[in-house]
DNA sequence: TGTACATCAGTGAACGCGCGTTCACTGATGTAC
DNA sequence: TGTACATCAGTGAACGCGCGTTCACTGATGTAC
């Protein structure tokens, strides 16, 4: 597999070496050396195309903000064939896309880099947010006027809880003994939240 | 205030410094000189204590659950004075906690440590969430019987719901920029979940 | 009350280690003619 | 097509550093008599 002396493409290979130790060891817990020797390659070698760790994990964290921007608009379907259907499409592809992509998913929501220090990531970060936050304002717009939460009040919630699952449900620890699948519970949360609102009717 | 050659609670000044490193730089993010330095010590002391890092990190969690426990049951007040208030006590006193002991709260739920080398961890995560299970298995006595969802599965939506509003909400991080407080947000969106089960009116 | 002694918490020196980072270099690739 | 040269990705040696961990030690505290 060794090429020689010029590897090709390592700074997508460092990249993918950092998802493989991200999902493995978190996102603060391996060092740019590891991910050198990962790729079989000098650590000095890095320096050819990352500033430091922290550039490759918002390197790494930017791919999975597009990724997963991608993947919510395209289960979103422009609200096709319903406004409901494509929500809760949305929330499904939320969980899909962290199971799939857990790396990706760990630097984008667990690394602790900062926004400010990264403003690029800021708005993927919001980009992706807005997918969200559109399905919520179209479905809101089927609710009992005057009685509507603000549209950002509602993608938050649907959000935090998604989000939520995916921390407790779906990683090793702590309520690792529930005995529902992530997707069981955040289907059925979501599904409660949105009877809560006057979306689903009682019986559905 | 140095106390001379012997520091009289070393054990527990570690734990303390423990907590602002956590809570500054997150559960991964010190090392255990750093901790010594911070109480004036010698590195070499902390192992008259702790067998390592993970062990001071496992005591800063068994603090943190032995807090979180208490505080949760004294909000939930054995139900009283109803099962819906002590329920709702129980989800404001998650985020009291959260926001009031960031340092608990993250070597609690973000260290990354496993149960499975510190059991006697998972008993006390397992009795904190009792009380949740509690609250909720009450509550639902008052719903609709037949569409009841199990209990377990109940309060696992809300936990869900309370830990994403704290990782998302709460910290600097993503969502950052929302316009509703934490507090805001969990109140709001346990509100509506609940009226989805028939537990509040839909004027309340 | 005073002295002798046991206990044990914290010291400081030492070690090997891997990390991040720099630097002059080397050798593979691509291009001009 | 072939040769000369520029480019630049990766090397490997070197550095200073702080970490984790050990060890024989020291000196403060508590206790027996």
């Amino acid at each position: 597999m060794k090429q020689g002396y010029h590897h090709g493409n390592l700074r997508q290979a460092l990249v993918e070496a950092a998802l493989e130790l991200i999902a493995e060891k978190g996102p603060t817990g391996f060092t740019l050396s590891e991910a050198a020797k990962a790729v079989d390659v000098t650590p000095a070698a890095v320096y050819r195309h990352f500033a430091g760790r922290d550039q490759l994990i918002a390197e790494v964290a930017r791919q999975g903000y597009d990724i997963f921007a991608a993947l919510m608009e395209f289960a979103y379907a422009d609200g096709q064939p319903t406004a409901l259907a494509a929500f809760e499409a949305t929330g499904r592809a939320y969980l899909a896309f962290a199971r799939k992509y857990p790396g990706h998913y760990m630097a984008m929501f667990e690394s602790g880099l900062s926004f400010n220090a990264h403003p690029d990531l800021a708005l993927m970060a919001q980009k992706a947010r807005a997918v969200l936050e559109r399905a919520a304002e179209r479905l809101s717009q089927h609710m009992p006027a005057g009685r509507r939460p603000p549209a950002s009040m509602f993608s938050a919630h649907i959000w935090a809880m998604s989000h939520g699952v995916v921390e407790l449900f779906m990683r090793g620890n702590p309520g690792a003994k529930s005995p529902f699948t992530p997707e069981d519970l955040l289907e059925s949360g979501i599904g409660i939240y949105l009877r809560g609102l006057g979306l689903l009717t009682p019986d559905a």
